[in-house]
Parts: C-alpha cells; structure tokens; sequence
DNA sequence: TAACAAGTTGACCCACCGGTCCGGTTATGT
DNA sequence: ACATAACCGGACCGGTGGGTCAACTTGTTA
C-alpha cells in the first residue's frame, strides 16, 4: 500500500520505525499478549498511528516477524553450500534457537494466514530447511527415515522446552538440542513408529493468544 | 472445606461432577483460554454456581488436572517394579504423551503455586519420574550424562510439537517421542553442550494465558 | 506562503472475562 | 408439612484489550 504508491512522509517514516522497534521489543518480553496500546507508548507514539500502519494487530506481528524469518532463511541457504552437511544443518539448527531466544517463531509452523508476504517467506524457509535436510542424509549424517518435515517440527522443541525452566542459562537449550539431535543421527535406534506427516500447514489456524475470532480449532492439550 | 465438614449436598454434588466434566472438555478444546462462562454454560449451570465449588479458575483448572497427574504418578510408581528399566521409562512417557493428547499439562512445570495439593502431587509425579531415569540409567538403558530434569523437560515435547500438525493422526507424537527417545540412548552421540538445569521449578510462573496479574515474566518466544 | 493531503492522536466503543452478590429455590432433618 | 440452611443463578462490577473516528497537526508541493 503506502509503500508502494508514495514514498511516505518522514516523520511517518520515522513513526513507523520506531513502532517496530517497540513491537519487536514488546512482544520478545511479553510474547504474544503484548498489547497495542503498550508497544505505542513504547513507541511514543499514540496507539491510532499503531493501526494506521497495520490494520491489525497481527499484521504487526507479521512485519516484525517477517525479516528473522527472511534472515534465517538466508543461513539457511549459505549453510546449504558447507561442504560437511552434517554440519551444516546442526549450525541452523543452533542459530534458529538461539533466535527462538528473541521472539518465539513457533506459530509459523500453524498460522497458514497470518500474511501473504509472511506465508510466502516462511514457504520459502521450509524449502531451504528441507535442502539442508536432504543434504544431510545423503551424506549419511542424519538417519535416512527423518523427513524434511521431522526437523521443521522439531525445530523449535530445544527453546520451548527450556522456557519452563525459571532463571535457564541463556544457552541451556543447546543441551535438549544436543539431545534431539543425537536422536536424528543414523547410529543405534529401531524404526520410527509412525510415518511423517503430510506437511505442516496450509489451512488458517490462529497463533495461541492472539484473536478468539471463530470457535478455535483448539490446541490439544492435556 | 465441603468435603471434610459436611457429605455435600444432592443437587450440588450432580453440579459439581458436571462442572468438572465440562471444564475438562472445555480446558481440552479451548487450552487454558477457555472461559469460566463458557464452562459454566457446558455444564448446564450458573456461573456463580461454578465459583461457588471453585474461588478461583485457576482452582477449577487445578481440580481438573489433579486426578491426571496422581494417575500418572501412579503409573511411574507401578512402572518402577517392571524388570526392564529402559522399557518401562518409554512406556512411561508413551502414557505421559498419550494423555496430554487430551489435556496439556506441560504448565505444571512452571506452575509453582497452582494450588497446595497440585503441587505436592506434582513433587510426588517427579520424584517416581527420577526413579524411572535412574533405574533406567543404572540399566544402561539411557546414557549416563542424562538427569531426570532433562527427562521431565522433554516429556511434553513429542505432544507439542505435533500440536502444530493440522490434520495429525492421533499417534503421530509417537514419532517424535521415537526420536527423543533414540537421543537419551547411550549408543553413539558425543557430550551434550550444557549440564541440566538445577530444578524445574518452584517459585511462582503463571500459566501461560492465565492471568495477567504482574509484569509477567516473559516466555522467551522468537 | 498558501493550501491540501497525509499523518497523528486519544477519547471512545464494544466485547470479553474473572469474580461478586443477593433474591429466589430446593434439599434435608424433624 | 415446615423451617432452615445450603445452594443456585444471572445481573452486575471493574478492568482490559482490539479497533474506530473526527478533530487537529504537519510535511510537502507549487
């Protein structure tokens, strides 16, 4: 919209700017629940001008989202040319966590319509991810069961599993990657008991916390 | 309080079991969002009648999720007679995994001040839970660098990460547990990256989109 | 500098949610 | 059958949060 038909007006230039800023920051603090009216004081500016840029709160979350997503699939595509592939796919694996320690990407896996540029970047990151996968088994250096989809599911486990403990070292998830990963190596290990499944979303589910629009497709959860 | 001083009065006994069955449903559904009118409704009675079993949501919700952990407890206790120590942690964390399919629990490891008799049965859960990694560990079974925190930890994980899975099959986290599982094995895998952490809680965290009583303490999220 | 469009703002609206309260109802013991 | 205490229920309260709007300000352009 704006972006694309005029320039924008500096000092929207400038609002916008900093209003991102404060999303980032609010939401890495206080996830998902982090209200609106609390990133535009964080912004300085009034909470209109919030709405003005993104008609919804979700779109929000979608553009601060939008680049570390864009980011990670970067790496993922330098680490695609590393020749121990093996390698390669544990150092994503680290640095997509060690992002997770900013700003929880977890509902990428679900929201299949959070926003068209944010679906499409995150299409686009599931396919590197895959590369990086298929390259590693090749080289033999994950089990030749795992599919693409295994490690895009459990991409996210080492830091939501870390997020229970209280006051967690900034770096105790490598230990439960550590863990997932030995699991995905080829040495012992009987077969899995279930094949993977089809593919990871298309269809709209909503981020948890955010909008109680329809009836839910709830979360299961014991 | 009722229970102890008087035998409860007819019609509020049949309220009671029906409250409970409804916010089992609802919590099921809905997670931790769901409302207390909601649940009210399900069951077939007033709200008020709901805060008069339970002063608190957070009571009812604790009501509800008691029975599963005591029954959970029991399990790892009956477990840690069967001969195979390996066998019987995964069968262990099969059942864990099984039931959180139809109500989340994975809060009770933060959840520190849930409710008096949550807690201690929470403490009882993962005391029977160590016993099982030990024996298991003593057995050879998992490796040796392993502490029951860590298990604790990973045991709702194979159940979150398929919770992002559209259309799961209802066994499909038996896939990931498969994988978790192979990485606790003690056949090739190098050292893990960071010791456990000390413990996984007890100081008061409040469940995920609960209440939004303090500056909440922030889930870590990408 | 004049004039207009783009941008800003915060009061306002509305829906929701946890929890309270009191007038009315009903089970229960005699 | 009656008295009474336990119980019920829904109107109500205070607070919160996403989103709207009309009046006002400001950058831009000629």
């Amino acid at each position: 919209m704006t972006s694309a038909d005029r320039p924008l007006r500096a000092d929207a230039a400038r609002n916008r700017a900093s209003l991102l800023a404060a999303a980032e920051a609010e939401f890495a603090e206080r996830g998902l629940t982090a209200s609106v009216a609390d990133i535009a004081r964080r912004a300085g500016i009034g909470k209109g001008t919030v709405f003005r840029h993104f008609p919804t709160k979700e779109d929000l979350l979608a553009a601060v989202v939008l680049d570390r997503v864009d980011g990670l699939a970067a790496l993922a595509r330098r680490l695609a040319t590393v020749p121990d592939a093996g390698a390669a796919l544990l150092e994503f694996l680290d640095a997509a966590a060690s992002r997770q320690q900013q700003l929880d990407l977890s509902f990428l896996r679900e929201a299949g319509d959070l926003n068209d540029r944010l679906s499409e970047s995150r299409g686009r990151l599931f396919q590197e991810i895959t590369v990086l996968v298929e390259r590693a088994q090749a080289a033999g250096a994950i089990r030749a069961d795992i599919a693409p989809v295994d490690v895009i599911l459990l991409m996210c486990a080492p830091t939501h599993v870390v997020s229970f403990v209280p006051d967690a070292p900034p770096d105790l998830w490598r230990r439960y990657l550590g863990i997932i990963f030995d699991g995905l190596r080829p040495d012992g290990a009987g077969p899995l008991p279930h094949p993977p499944p089809e593919a990871v979303s298309d269809r709209p589910v909503r981020a948890a916390g955010m909008p109680p629009r329809g009836p839910q497709p709830a979360t299961p959860q014991l």
